[in-house]
DNA sequence: CTAAGTGCAAAATGTTTGCATACTT
DNA sequence: AAGTATGCAAACATTTTGCACTTAG
Protein backbone atom coordinates (compact mmCIF):
# COMPACT_ATOMS: atom_id res chain seq x y z
CA UNK A 1 0.00 0.00 0.00
CA UNK A 2 2.79 2.49 0.83
CA UNK A 3 6.22 2.63 2.33
CA UNK A 4 7.11 5.94 3.26
CA UNK A 5 8.29 6.37 6.91
CA UNK A 6 5.81 8.92 8.66
CA UNK A 7 6.77 11.20 11.09
CA UNK A 8 4.46 12.11 14.39
CA UNK A 9 3.75 15.02 13.98
CA UNK A 10 1.83 17.50 16.06
CA UNK A 11 -0.60 17.96 13.32
CA UNK A 12 -1.03 14.24 11.96
CA UNK A 13 -1.82 13.47 15.79
CA UNK A 14 -4.53 16.24 15.41
CA UNK A 15 -6.08 14.90 12.32
CA UNK A 16 -6.45 11.53 13.66
CA UNK A 17 -7.92 12.49 16.85
CA UNK A 18 -10.36 14.52 15.21
CA UNK A 19 -10.83 11.40 12.58
CA UNK A 20 -11.50 9.10 15.99
CA UNK A 21 -14.16 11.55 17.14
CA UNK A 22 -16.26 10.82 14.06
CA UNK A 23 -16.35 7.07 13.25
CA UNK A 24 -18.26 6.29 10.54
CA UNK A 25 -19.32 10.00 9.38
CA UNK A 26 -17.73 11.47 5.80
CA UNK A 27 -16.08 14.81 6.31
CA UNK A 28 -14.07 16.89 3.85
CA UNK A 29 -11.27 18.78 3.89
CA UNK A 30 -13.32 21.63 4.58
CA UNK A 31 -15.25 20.33 7.22
CA UNK A 32 -11.48 19.44 9.18
CA UNK A 33 -10.31 22.44 8.74
CA UNK A 34 -13.41 24.36 10.06
CA UNK A 35 -13.47 22.24 12.93
CA UNK A 36 -9.10 22.29 13.81
CA UNK A 37 -9.99 26.79 13.59
CA UNK A 38 -12.42 26.42 15.95
CA UNK A 39 -10.60 24.67 18.66
CA UNK A 40 -7.86 27.05 17.70
CA UNK A 41 -5.86 24.25 16.81
CA UNK A 42 -5.89 25.75 12.77
CA UNK A 43 -3.34 23.91 10.98
CA UNK A 44 -2.59 24.93 7.11
CA UNK A 45 -4.70 23.41 4.54
CA UNK A 46 -2.11 22.06 2.42
CA UNK A 47 -1.11 19.96 5.54
CA UNK A 48 -4.44 18.98 5.75
CA UNK A 49 -4.62 17.87 2.23
CA UNK A 50 -0.69 15.82 2.22
CA UNK A 51 -1.39 14.30 5.33
CA UNK A 52 -5.42 12.95 3.81
CA UNK A 53 -3.41 11.65 1.28
CA UNK A 54 -0.85 10.07 3.62
CA UNK A 55 -3.56 8.63 5.89
CA UNK A 56 -5.29 6.99 2.92
CA UNK A 57 -2.02 5.53 1.69
CA UNK A 58 -2.12 3.93 4.70
CA UNK A 59 -5.23 2.89 5.22
CA UNK A 60 -6.46 4.47 7.94
CA UNK A 61 -9.01 6.90 6.25
CA UNK A 62 -11.11 6.36 3.20
CA UNK A 63 -11.42 8.62 0.39
CA UNK A 64 -14.94 8.77 -1.47
CA UNK A 65 -15.23 10.83 -4.18
CA UNK A 66 -19.44 11.23 -4.34
CA UNK A 67 -20.10 13.97 -7.25
CA UNK A 68 -17.98 15.81 -9.78
CA UNK A 69 -18.46 18.88 -7.80
CA UNK A 70 -18.30 18.66 -4.57
CA UNK A 71 -15.29 17.95 -2.34
CA UNK A 72 -14.11 14.25 -1.74
CA UNK A 73 -15.04 12.60 1.81
CA UNK A 74 -12.96 11.18 3.76
CA UNK A 75 -13.86 8.30 6.56
CA UNK A 76 -12.05 6.84 9.34
CA UNK A 77 -11.51 3.50 9.49
CA UNK A 78 -11.47 1.99 12.47
CA UNK A 79 -8.56 -0.21 13.47
CA UNK A 80 -11.52 -2.94 14.62
CA UNK A 81 -12.98 -1.98 11.92
CA UNK A 82 -16.72 -2.35 12.24
CA UNK A 83 -17.09 1.07 10.80
CA UNK A 84 -17.52 1.81 7.06
CA UNK A 85 -15.63 -1.00 5.58
CA UNK A 86 -15.85 -3.15 2.83
CA UNK A 87 -19.33 -3.70 3.24
CA UNK A 88 -20.65 -0.33 3.68
CA UNK A 89 -22.77 1.20 0.46
CA UNK A 90 -23.74 4.73 0.06
CA UNK A 91 -26.93 6.05 -1.15
CA UNK A 92 -27.03 10.23 -2.64
CA UNK A 93 -30.13 11.93 -2.73
CA UNK A 94 -30.13 13.94 -6.04
CA UNK A 95 -32.42 16.22 -4.61
CA UNK A 96 -31.17 17.90 -1.33
CA UNK A 97 -27.41 16.04 -1.69
CA UNK A 98 -27.67 14.04 1.74
CA UNK A 99 -25.96 10.58 1.77
CA UNK A 100 -26.87 7.74 3.53
CA UNK A 101 -24.72 4.99 4.75
CA UNK A 102 -25.63 1.21 4.57
CA UNK A 103 -24.51 -1.87 6.04
CA UNK A 104 -26.74 -4.41 5.08
CA UNK A 105 -26.97 -7.90 4.68
CA UNK A 106 -29.18 -7.53 1.60
CA UNK A 107 -27.03 -5.44 -0.28
CA UNK A 108 -23.93 -7.38 0.04
CA UNK A 109 -26.09 -10.53 -1.64
CA UNK A 110 -25.74 -7.84 -4.95
CA UNK A 111 -21.86 -8.09 -4.60
CA UNK A 112 -21.93 -11.80 -4.44
CA UNK A 113 -24.32 -11.69 -7.19
CA UNK A 114 -22.94 -9.37 -9.47
CA UNK A 115 -19.61 -11.28 -9.30
CA UNK A 116 -21.22 -15.09 -9.28
CA UNK A 117 -23.65 -14.17 -12.21
CA UNK A 118 -22.12 -11.38 -13.72
CA UNK A 119 -18.74 -11.64 -13.53
CA UNK A 120 -18.27 -8.53 -12.16
CA UNK A 121 -16.06 -7.52 -8.84
CA UNK A 122 -18.07 -4.42 -7.42
CA UNK A 123 -16.35 -2.01 -5.36
CA UNK A 124 -18.64 -0.44 -3.02
CA UNK A 125 -16.52 2.10 -2.13
CA UNK A 126 -16.45 3.68 -5.00
CA UNK A 127 -20.28 2.86 -6.25
CA UNK A 128 -22.62 5.16 -5.34
CA UNK A 129 -26.68 4.45 -5.54
CA UNK A 130 -28.36 7.45 -6.54
CA UNK A 131 -32.02 8.31 -5.65
CA UNK A 132 -34.49 10.18 -3.72
CA UNK A 133 -34.38 10.15 -0.30
CA UNK A 134 -37.21 9.59 1.96
CA UNK A 135 -37.99 13.33 2.63
CA UNK A 136 -37.39 14.47 -0.70
CA UNK A 137 -39.72 11.46 -2.27
CA UNK B 1 -35.95 12.58 -15.78
CA UNK B 2 -36.02 15.84 -17.40
CA UNK B 3 -38.84 18.36 -18.17
CA UNK B 4 -37.68 21.36 -19.89
CA UNK B 5 -38.28 21.68 -23.45
CA UNK B 6 -35.24 22.05 -25.79
CA UNK B 7 -34.46 24.04 -28.77
CA UNK B 8 -32.72 22.15 -31.69
CA UNK B 9 -29.64 24.26 -32.30
CA UNK B 10 -26.61 24.11 -34.54
CA UNK B 11 -24.16 23.30 -31.02
CA UNK B 12 -26.91 20.69 -29.66
CA UNK B 13 -26.83 18.84 -33.47
CA UNK B 14 -23.01 19.33 -33.42
CA UNK B 15 -22.73 17.65 -29.75
CA UNK B 16 -24.69 14.81 -30.65
CA UNK B 17 -23.22 14.53 -34.09
CA UNK B 18 -20.05 14.28 -32.65
CA UNK B 19 -21.35 11.72 -29.71
CA UNK B 20 -22.19 9.51 -32.54
CA UNK B 21 -19.26 9.01 -34.18
CA UNK B 22 -17.76 7.74 -30.48
CA UNK B 23 -19.89 5.21 -29.83
CA UNK B 24 -18.71 3.38 -26.54
CA UNK B 25 -15.81 5.66 -25.86
CA UNK B 26 -15.33 7.92 -23.02
CA UNK B 27 -15.10 11.80 -23.59
CA UNK B 28 -14.20 14.34 -21.34
CA UNK B 29 -15.56 17.91 -22.23
CA UNK B 30 -11.94 19.11 -23.33
CA UNK B 31 -12.06 16.29 -25.86
CA UNK B 32 -15.15 17.47 -27.33
CA UNK B 33 -14.01 21.04 -27.79
CA UNK B 34 -10.63 20.00 -29.23
CA UNK B 35 -12.02 17.89 -31.71
CA UNK B 36 -15.10 20.73 -32.32
CA UNK B 37 -11.97 23.15 -32.56
CA UNK B 38 -10.18 21.53 -35.17
CA UNK B 39 -13.01 20.78 -37.58
CA UNK B 40 -13.89 24.84 -37.40
CA UNK B 41 -17.33 24.44 -35.69
CA UNK B 42 -15.91 25.46 -32.40
CA UNK B 43 -18.61 26.73 -29.74
CA UNK B 44 -18.44 28.14 -26.68
CA UNK B 45 -16.61 25.96 -23.76
CA UNK B 46 -19.69 26.96 -21.20
CA UNK B 47 -22.15 25.30 -24.41
CA UNK B 48 -20.28 22.85 -24.16
CA UNK B 49 -20.74 22.02 -20.48
CA UNK B 50 -24.45 23.25 -20.59
CA UNK B 51 -25.89 21.03 -23.03
CA UNK B 52 -23.16 18.07 -21.85
CA UNK B 53 -25.63 19.02 -18.61
CA UNK B 54 -28.86 18.51 -20.79
CA UNK B 55 -28.03 15.24 -22.34
CA UNK B 56 -27.57 13.71 -19.11
CA UNK B 57 -30.30 15.30 -17.55
CA UNK B 58 -32.12 13.38 -20.59
CA UNK B 59 -30.53 10.40 -20.62
CA UNK B 60 -28.74 10.52 -24.09
CA UNK B 61 -25.33 10.76 -23.07
CA UNK B 62 -23.77 8.99 -19.45
CA UNK B 63 -21.73 11.17 -17.30
CA UNK B 64 -18.53 9.43 -15.27
CA UNK B 65 -16.78 10.58 -12.50
CA UNK B 66 -13.80 8.44 -12.32
CA UNK B 67 -11.29 10.47 -10.00
CA UNK B 68 -11.62 13.22 -8.13
CA UNK B 69 -9.07 15.44 -10.31
CA UNK B 70 -9.33 14.03 -13.99
CA UNK B 71 -12.10 15.32 -15.97
CA UNK B 72 -15.59 14.22 -16.08
CA UNK B 73 -16.16 11.61 -18.81
CA UNK B 74 -19.31 11.30 -20.77
CA UNK B 75 -20.25 8.32 -23.13
CA UNK B 76 -23.48 8.38 -25.75
CA UNK B 77 -26.22 5.69 -24.53
CA UNK B 78 -26.87 4.57 -28.51
CA UNK B 79 -30.85 4.92 -29.13
CA UNK B 80 -30.90 1.23 -30.56
CA UNK B 81 -30.09 0.03 -27.08
CA UNK B 82 -33.64 1.08 -26.12
CA UNK B 83 -34.04 -1.69 -23.57
CA UNK B 84 -31.59 0.92 -21.53
CA UNK B 85 -34.90 2.12 -19.48
CA UNK B 86 -35.46 1.87 -15.68
CA UNK B 87 -34.36 -1.52 -15.25
CA UNK B 88 -31.19 -1.04 -16.85
CA UNK B 89 -28.33 -1.30 -14.48
CA UNK B 90 -24.65 -0.60 -15.66
CA UNK B 91 -21.61 -1.93 -14.31
CA UNK B 92 -18.24 0.19 -15.01
CA UNK B 93 -15.17 -1.49 -14.84
CA UNK B 94 -12.34 1.06 -13.37
CA UNK B 95 -9.51 -0.33 -14.93
CA UNK B 96 -10.77 -0.57 -18.94
CA UNK B 97 -13.20 1.72 -18.80
CA UNK B 98 -15.89 -0.84 -20.38
CA UNK B 99 -19.72 -0.02 -19.70
CA UNK B 100 -21.63 -2.99 -19.03
CA UNK B 101 -25.13 -3.38 -19.15
CA UNK B 102 -27.52 -5.54 -17.11
CA UNK B 103 -31.19 -6.35 -17.38
CA UNK B 104 -31.29 -8.70 -14.50
CA UNK B 105 -34.06 -9.67 -12.39
CA UNK B 106 -31.84 -10.18 -9.02
CA UNK B 107 -30.72 -6.64 -9.47
CA UNK B 108 -34.56 -4.92 -9.81
CA UNK B 109 -34.57 -6.70 -6.28
CA UNK B 110 -32.18 -4.17 -4.95
CA UNK B 111 -34.42 -1.85 -5.48
CA UNK B 112 -37.14 -2.61 -4.11
CA UNK B 113 -35.16 -3.50 -1.08
CA UNK B 114 -33.69 -0.28 -0.96
CA UNK B 115 -37.12 1.02 -1.03
CA UNK B 116 -39.14 -1.39 0.98
CA UNK B 117 -36.26 -1.54 3.81
CA UNK B 118 -34.32 1.64 3.77
CA UNK B 119 -36.77 4.27 2.12
CA UNK B 120 -34.54 5.27 -1.00
CA UNK B 121 -35.78 5.19 -4.15
CA UNK B 122 -32.81 4.25 -6.56
CA UNK B 123 -32.91 5.57 -9.97
CA UNK B 124 -30.58 3.38 -11.80
CA UNK B 125 -30.50 5.55 -15.03
CA UNK B 126 -28.19 7.63 -12.70
CA UNK B 127 -26.16 4.70 -10.47
CA UNK B 128 -23.50 3.21 -12.03
CA UNK B 129 -21.50 0.13 -10.36
CA UNK B 130 -18.25 0.90 -10.09
CA UNK B 131 -15.67 -2.43 -9.92
CA UNK B 132 -13.27 -4.36 -12.01
CA UNK B 133 -14.64 -6.76 -15.30
CA UNK B 134 -14.03 -10.37 -15.85
CA UNK B 135 -10.64 -9.46 -18.03
CA UNK B 136 -9.21 -6.86 -15.63
CA UNK B 137 -9.89 -8.79 -12.61
C1' DC C 1 -43.05 37.59 -28.65
C1' DT C 2 -41.21 34.53 -25.34
C1' DA C 3 -38.52 30.90 -23.73
C1' DA C 4 -34.26 28.85 -24.41
C1' DG C 5 -29.58 28.82 -25.89
C1' DT C 6 -25.03 31.16 -26.79
C1' DG C 7 -20.37 33.06 -25.97
C1' DC C 8 -17.29 35.59 -23.57
C1' DA C 9 -14.72 36.59 -19.70
C1' DA C 10 -14.75 36.39 -14.85
C1' DA C 11 -15.55 33.73 -10.74
C1' DA C 12 -15.81 29.77 -8.04
C1' DT C 13 -14.20 25.43 -6.48
C1' DG C 14 -11.29 22.00 -4.70
C1' DT C 15 -6.86 20.62 -4.75
C1' DT C 16 -1.79 20.85 -5.66
C1' DT C 17 2.79 22.88 -5.68
C1' DG C 18 7.15 25.82 -4.87
C1' DC C 19 9.79 27.26 -1.48
C1' DA C 20 11.84 28.69 2.68
C1' DT C 21 11.45 27.29 7.34
C1' DA C 22 10.90 24.08 11.14
C1' DC C 23 10.45 19.80 13.23
C1' DT C 24 11.58 14.37 13.95
C1' DT C 25 14.41 10.85 14.14
C1' DA D 1 22.79 15.66 9.94
C1' DA D 2 19.33 13.66 6.96
C1' DG D 3 14.83 13.09 6.02
C1' DT D 4 10.30 14.61 6.41
C1' DA D 5 6.61 17.95 7.42
C1' DT D 6 4.74 22.60 7.59
C1' DG D 7 2.52 27.00 6.12
C1' DC D 8 1.82 30.43 3.09
C1' DA D 9 0.56 32.14 -1.16
C1' DA D 10 0.37 31.37 -5.78
C1' DA D 11 -0.80 28.09 -9.34
C1' DC D 12 -3.95 24.71 -11.30
C1' DA D 13 -7.69 22.56 -13.71
C1' DT D 14 -12.30 21.94 -14.26
C1' DT D 15 -16.59 23.65 -14.12
C1' DT D 16 -20.07 27.35 -13.26
C1' DT D 17 -22.07 31.90 -13.63
C1' DG D 18 -23.42 36.85 -14.98
C1' DC D 19 -24.78 39.25 -18.63
C1' DA D 20 -25.85 41.06 -23.04
C1' DC D 21 -27.12 39.01 -27.34
C1' DT D 22 -29.03 35.67 -30.59
C1' DT D 23 -32.00 32.15 -32.07
C1' DA D 24 -35.86 28.64 -32.13
C1' DG D 25 -40.52 27.81 -31.60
Amino acid sequence: MNSKSRYKTKQRELLLGYFETVPGKHVTAADICAYLRSREASIGQSTVYRQLESLVDEGLIKKYIIDANSPACFEYVAPDSHACGEFCFHCKCEKCGKLIHLHCEELEEIQRHLSAEHHFRLDPTRTVFYGLCEQCM
